[in-house]
DNA sequence: ATCCCGAGGG
DNA sequence: CCCTCTGGAT
């Protein structure tokens, strides 16, 4: 099966089969999808969207949240992972957002980086989100999945993986796939012990075909 | 125990 | 490349 094929029929079984109902990150604008994005770091998007009303209330525009002291914006961070980072990191990136962006959220990928608490998969989020770039974020679970899926071949960093996947899937499935391979990641495809005997992709995964030639009977 | 759509620093 | 950060849900 050559790599193109077996996207093909990646693509075209999420598509016929993954539903797509998760809980989603609130926001309103750009400011406000920044800051949930960088929040949700380790911590459910149900969470995250328990913990943003009260901030996006107390600090509606970058001008505001970039004047506020640790002191008291760390309670409305405090109960979600990483509180002491992530306080650091809205009210840094609030500062450059005001002060080298012209208060506005940057719209490309090395823009968005340079911001603190922003990473590449953050910039990817934020850029197809609002842009509609066709950007893959590459979290844990995409890098994982697409890796045992042979989607990617010898991707060492989430850079690399990014580069396969958006060279082989088409540009307006991008950011679906992403969602996709997400759903797979944490339902069937788990780090630890990946529900192999259950998923429907074991015919055309690499990681499973693998496993196949090690334990047979397994 | 294990998992939640990571980033920064050494 | 490794380590740290580090709360809540299940």
């Amino acid at each position: 099966m050559t790599r193109k094929e077996r996207y093909q029929q990646v693509l075209s079984y999420f598509q016929q089969n993954m539903p797509v109902a998760e809980t989603e990150l609130m926001y309103d604008n750009p400011y406000q999808l920044l800051v949930s994005v960088i929040l949700s770091a380790q911590c459910t998007d149900k969470r995250v969207n328990l913990t943003t009303p009260a901030i996006f209330n107390q600090y509606p525009t970058p001008q505001l949240l970039a004047q506020a002291s640790f002191e008291e914006l760390f309670p409305l961070i405090k109960s979600i992972s990483y509180p002491n980072n992530k306080t650091k990191h809205l009210i840094g990136m609030a500062n450059m957002l005001v002060n080298t962006f012209n208060g506005q959220v940057p719209m490309t990928v090395d823009e968005l980086v340079q911001l603190p608490g922003v990473g590449r998969k953050t910039a990817n989020v934020i850029t197809s989100v609002i842009d509609a770039q066709p950007n893959m974020a590459v979290d844990t679970h995409v890098f994982r999945v697409a890796a045992r899926l042979g989607l990617t071949i010898k991707a060492t960093t989430p850079l690399a993986a990014e580069k396969q996947l958006i060279q082989y899937i088409p540009k307006e499935l991008v950011h679906i796939a992403h969602h996709w391979l997400i759903l797979h990641g944490r339902y069937t495809c788990l780090a630890r012990n990946p529900k192999c005997d259950s998923c429907a992709l074991q015919t055309m995964c690499a990681y499973f075909q693998k496993q196949q030639k090690k334990q047979p009977k397994a």
